[in-house]
Order: structure tokens, then sequence, then C-alpha cells
DNA sequence: TATATTTATTTCGTGACCGAAACTTTTACC
DNA sequence: GGTAAAAGTTTCGGTCACGAAATAAATATA
């Protein structure tokens, strides 16, 4: 039963995350831009379209769209790879680190909030 | 710079649950659709629209329409409020236990993944 | 050199979601 | 009873994202 207390606790992490990420108003990214993001700046280089579709398991034009989101919020940057050119290299921005540095606070203070603040604490039924 | 490692290792967490989610054929709820199903699962009831569309601030259409997808997926229940039958109160259901419960899963299980598996383990530069 | 393959993007038609405003129903107030 | 207020929903116009298919550009292969 250790595990169940694990994981309602990681749910309430998350609960508190994500409240706090709506109730900002900041761009609100989809779940794919998100994990795309996420996996570019804290995987290991190169990203290209092709790759992370695969690893995303979504189409190309999925990606090509997500980065074109991205980009126009100074998040992500394309570069054509130099040794075949048919593919693009995505890359990190300040931008990008800085929200994602933002986002990296938001889910640790509301780790830390965890048990105490609001006084939900026990989920009741279910 | 203890600080710095964790919020690091949470973005981790968050990536590898993420792309674990978008990878999945399950339906991929948007922010605010999850945010107000954690909310209606982890929170103390009543909850109704105006209750969340506050918590949440956004609009009070948003929240409707929000609720009407995840009625749509079975995984929220509408009912009227007897003691005032103006409100409507969101109430769980056993698929969107089911789903969460799973979605808590895959998130433990990313945790448990930190700094193992995929060969990523340090982020490098930024 | 000519053809085939690979990478990424664009186009097309469709569906989901957004905020603001209008609307319905119910309750509160006088 | 009659008017005002409150809770949700619906409508409207516009934006964004989707998958599939078509396209453009670069590389590999024959």
């Amino acid at each position: 039963m250790g595990f169940e207390l694990t994981e309602l606790e990681a749910l309430d992490v998350w609960r508190r995350t994500m409240v706090a990420g709506v109730r900002r108003d900041a761009p609100d990214l989809s779940a794919r831009q998100m994990a795309l993001l996420l996996t570019v700046y804290l995987t290991p280089p190169p990203h290209t379209v092709r790759g992370l579709a695969e690893l995303l398991m979504v189409s190309k034009p999925a990606v090509t769209r997500a980065c074109d989101r991205l980009g126009e919020l100074g998040m992500i940057r394309r570069k054509i790879d130099d040794e075949d050119r048919r593919s693009v290299l995505l890359q990190r921005t300040v931008k990008g680190s800085v929200f994602l540095r933002e986002y990296g606070e938001l889910i640790v203070a509301a780790a830390k909030g965890e048990a105490a603040a609001d006084g939900s604490g026990l989920p009741g039924r279910y």
C-alpha cells in the first residue's frame, strides 16, 4: 500500500502544477508541444523532425507544426544540418530555457506544498 | 546548487511522463481538461462550474466545454444540485478513476526510471 | 547522369477550442 | 407577484491543430 500512497502523492503534485500552469497567463502548450520541448532541452542532441516523430509516435507534419508554434514563441530554433541539408536540427534558445526553468520551479513548488496548503490532503473515496 | 539538481530532476520526470502520455493512444486531454479532472478527483467536493472557473482563472464557458469533453469521455458526470438547481455538481466516475490511476502509475514509473534507462541522464549545457 | 529514396514542409478538409456576448433557468429580494 | 441577480449553457466568429496526401529539396543508388 506504500505504492498507493505514492501514486496519489504524485498525482497531487501533478494537479498543483497543472492548476498553477493553467492559472498563469503564460502560453499554454499542448501535450505534444511540451513533450517535444522537454525532449529537445533534456535529451542529448541531435534532434531531428524524423527522430522526434518516431520518439513521440506522431506524424512528421505534427512535429513540424509543433516546431512552428514553438518557433513563433521563440522557444526553439531550426537549423539546417550542414552534413545533410535535408535534415533540420531543433535547437534550444534562451527564451525556452527560461520558460522551462520557471516550469521546473513550478513543479518543485508544487512538490514542496505537498500535504500542506490548500487543505485537500486526503482525497477521500475512490 | 542542490535546488538546481532538483529542478532538473523534476523536469526530467515531467518529460518522461509527457512523452509516455503522448506515445500511448489514450485520449490526450488539454491542460485545462487535465487540471479540471485532477481537481475534481483530488480535491474535496462540491465542485461547481463557477468554483472551477475561479480556481483555474478561466471563463465559465471554458469550464463548460471542458466538462462537455470530459463527459463525452465518460470521465466526469454532471449532477444538478438539489439544494440550488442553478448549480451543476461535477462528480467522479469509475472510468475517470481508472484513467487517473493509470496516469499516476505513469508518473511513478517515470520517477523510478530517473537517472537510468534511456541514457540521457545528464542534460548537458543550459 | 538518371532514378529512387529520404527529409521536411505544405495543402486540404475537418474537428476542437477560444473569448465575448446573448440566452435560459432558477433563486433572491422588494 | 415582479424585478434583479446568479449559475450554466449556447451561439458566434475566429484561431489552432489534426491526419492524409501531395509537394519540394537533398542525397543515395544504379
